[in-house]
DNA sequence: TGTTAGCACTCTGAGCGAGGGAGTGCTAAC
DNA sequence: GTTAGCACTCCCTCGCTCAGAGTGCTAACA
């Protein structure tokens, strides 16, 4: 049996239907629609053979068909329309998310929210992955009598840091003999490089005279590394999954929320997926996630480190929507955070200086 | 009418006896109870009264009593029974917090877990305002040809940082320069100080020759400072309040979300509270919260900054067992971060570097 | 005078059966 | 190949009843 036209549009007739309505789609329904012209009895020799195929389901006899995961994995990949964002929101989001953007963190979290808003799901956002991130200088500072402050600046900017506890005096000079010595041996290496070296070893070589700090610094420094390669998770948008009628009884709710707010696991799903867009409905996801569907896009900083962005929600997701509501905003976000070439900056500069006076 | 003992009995019998079913209690349930010995007939009699005074309430003619508002806070201030946290439980407080307790976010955060596990209620934390802390220096570092990283590092030891974007070329000589001056003229002053200076006025005066760079500069500065004073909140144990009857409506159990997830708003009600260990149930919160009950408590962060730990659940709430976990878990932290004696410090410090041999 | 037993009354919630509605599958005719 | 017709299935709602829980009142008791 093969998906002529005819069983193909029928199809894509239920399983938008039911994207709306979230209601069992019976043959006269279908025969009224005016795209469809044929009786509810052909109708429903054509869902027969649909569902044989796999790409429908009956939740019990007298109740109209419901899609399979098969049958939205065909829609999304066939049979859906691409929608195009209205005007408006594309301007709302352009607006919103220009509007305090020099921090990354913040905006990310922006957008996060943007998302939920506009797509009424759960949205979630990770920060990019440094672990490719190249060490710019390292830096110790004096707090106190006995805590330092470690600073570690990437190429890309973000600074990371962290509080030392010293076990032994120290003075202002061998911060700064620490400073230099690491900043000369790790600027230009990527984070993960760096924590595979043997920085204990450094301080019996280059740094002997510092050697008692050894014990207090390095793993601090280690832990430091590790925090910068953390990815951040802001989720948005929890309660709205309340409102869709799949969702009333409170267990399937709760099944989510715990799904969802296991920060580590969440996030490494995150993190596994495929780049660019990606669509996953169903089983296609892990167990627990096997009643969802996940729609992620990629954005990017300065043109490399990669973060992600996207929604969860039910897999009767208008995705044609939703996928260009994301799209959207990931496009928007790697605009604003591109390097800007260094001539224009330089020629803008100029310009500000000028209005400043 | 006044409460005589047996009034109170009777109460202190209907609180907790709904606090751990949640039904409504009736007349024979209670004269069943060994520590009651009336009929029902007078437990009625006696009911009728209570409710009269506003201690009770109704569902129906043929239902049970439940307690009111009013019941509760007396309930809590002068029937129930402080319950002693168990020895284990203690222990893995202790050891949990005491575990990676260097970042204080990190272990507020791990706090706020503990609690949520512990009560099986939505708990949160909220770190400490730092609004009267004091600035002990303030850095500009190089990142790229028009990036700048500002650091400003408080007397408690707390890093904030933000990228600047920098409008005019800059030397490294202007940075160090900006960093002395700066450092120089707000060393020791509360940030909320700072704030209200006029900062611009101090590129005029102090660094003439870097008056073009205060247009990048000044609003960063401004920014960042505003920054530090943004109260940190986590939360934890969203999934927990599904598992109480009372929230088996999806309504219900959605607009407490709703209450809860609106970061802000929910941030503010918490930092409004009262010092110390506060409880606040039903209708003597905000609007929107007047469901629940919230019981808080403050840590301390080197003796003087106050951070704040607390959970959020329905009002028949096991408060007795609540209160005393909090209350563990604020000691706790507050012992963690406190700063160690100087003399103390250096004792240590040199026995750690004798281990270390 | 306070306490208790007894009783009528009220309200809820579970259980049951009937009936309408929606939808299917099959058959036979076009 | 398409359609009309029809019997059949299943769900959902509605109304009803009935048991259970609990109250309030009254009258009797210590």
């Amino acid at each position: 049996m093969d998906l002529n036209e005819r069983k193909l549009k029928i199809l894509q007739a239920i399983v938008s239907d039911f994207i709306s309505t979230s209601e069992p789609i019976g043959s006269r329904t279908l025969s009224k629609r005016p795209d469809i012209d044929l009786s509810p009895a052909t109708i429903r020799n054509e869902m027969s053979d649909l569902e044989e195929m796999g790409y429908l389901t009956h939740p019990h006899t007298s109740a109209g068909r419901v899609p399979s995961d098969k049958a939205y994995r065909l829609y999304v990949d066939q049979l859906m329309k691409g929608s195009d964002l209205p005007e408006v929101n594309k301007q709302e989001i352009s607006e919103r998310l220009h509007k305090d953007a020099d921090e990354l963190d913040q905006t990310v979290e922006h957008a996060a929210q943007l998302l939920s808003e506009m797509t009424n799901l759960v949205s979630f956002a990770i920060t990019p992955n440094r672990s490719e991130s190249k060490i710019s200088y390292i830096n110790f500072l004096p707090v106190d009598e006995s805590s330092v402050v470690l600073m570690i600046v990437c190429e890309d900017g973000k600074v990371t840091n962290s509080a030392i506890r010293m076990n032994s005096p120290y003075t202002e000079e061998n911060l700064t003999l620490m400073s230099k010595v690491m900043t000369h041996n790790f600027k230009g290496k990527a984070v993960s490089a760096v924590l595979t070296e043997n920085i204990a070893a450094m301080f019996e070589s280059d740094m002997q005279a510092l050697a008692g700090l050894a014990g207090s610094v390095v793993p601090s420094f280690m832990k430091t590394l590790e925090k910068m390669l953390n990815v951040d998770l802001y989720m948005d948008g929890y309660s709205n999954i309340f409102r869709l009628p799949e969702y009333s009884d409170v267990s399937k709710a709760r099944n989510f929320l715990e799904a969802v707010t296991n920060k580590e696991q969440f996030t490494n799903v995150l993190v596994n997926r495929d780049q660019g867009l990606a669509i996953t409905i169903g089983d296609e996801n892990s167990e627990d996630l096997k009643d969802f569907a996940l729609v992620t896009a990629d954005y990017k900083v300065n043109g490399k480190l990669v973060g992600r962005l996207g929604v969860i929600g039910p897999k009767r997701m208008k995705y044609g929507e939703v996928t260009s509501v994301i799209k959207y905003i990931t496009d928007n976000l790697s605009q604003t955070f591109e390097i800007p070439a260094p001539e224009e900056a330089a020629e803008e500069s100029a310009e500000a200086e000028d209005n400043d006076k």
